[in-house]
DNA sequence: CTACCGATTGACT
DNA sequence: GTCAATCGGTAGA
């Protein structure tokens, strides 16, 4: 399937992919049904100098998928819930972008039945409720994001982000906090975290515009 | 085996 | 804003 984002796009540094992911669209085929979303929230983990990258403290049965081929799938659970990142940067640069939150575009009546009701802006509005709304579990870890075929990224129908992408602090994490890999479309109500006042904005930054052509 | 802990969530003050 | 539930991964005895 051309749709998919090949590999050439995840070979790239985690930083530079996690900007690009924002606005684009993933979708998650399962015997269930489709369902997809726009990308609004990403977390960048870094391969080096990153305490709060789960391969910082060296390979791991949990954590092998980072140091796979970039474009595969890393999944891993927290909390009884279930985190999806994608794989960046060459082998055995143990790199990764967390998708935090997405905008539901396509099987909205089915992210409803898998996450019950919830207003449609909280459907994958976070780590583990978007891996709960998309169906997205531990069987995915691993999960080869290039082939189009149960799980990819494509490119929004015919479109640019237009919205500039703004950083933060990540959130949740108790390491690095003076890293801003946090990347967002700033307003859209499907991004995660607190909902503060613009004036109290003083952590985010506007990081540019779109990257995609 | 036990102990500790977290890239969360949902309920509550 | 705060906090507890909950559970797999990991390290250590």
């Amino acid at each position: 399937m051309d749709r998919a984002l090949p590999p050439d796009f995840y070979d790239r540094d985690v930083v530079t992919v996690a900007v690009d992911m924002l606005g684009m669209l993933l979708v998650s085929r399962t015997r269930e049904g489709l369902a997809a979303g726009r990308i609004v929230e990403v977390e960048a983990y870094l391969s080096r100098g990153d305490a709060a990258c789960h391969a910082s403290r060296g390979e791991t049965p949990g954590n092998a998928a980072m140091f796979g081929r970039p474009g595969i799938a890393y999944v891993y659970p927290i909390h009884s819930h279930c985190c999806f990142n994608v794989v960046t940067q060459a082998e055995g640069e143990p790199s990764a972008v967390l998708v935090r939150a997405v905008e539901p575009c396509r099987g909205e009546a089915l992210m409803n039945r898998r996450r019950g009701t919830v207003p449609e802006f909280d459907l994958a509005r976070g780590p583990g409720r978007l891996c709960k709304a998309l169906g997205i579990d531990r069987g995915r870890n691993r999960y080869d994001l290039t082939r189009g075929r149960g799980l990819w990224i494509e490119r929004s129908p015919g479109a640019t982000r237009e919205e500039p992408a703004y950083c933060s602090p990540r959130i949740g994490v108790t390491a690095a906090r003076d890293l801003y890999l946090r990347f967002f479309l700033l307003g859209n109500p499907c991004v995660s975290g607190p909902r503060q006042p613009a004036r109290k904005r003083s952590l985010e930054f506007q990081v540019g515009t779109s990257s995609v052509e």
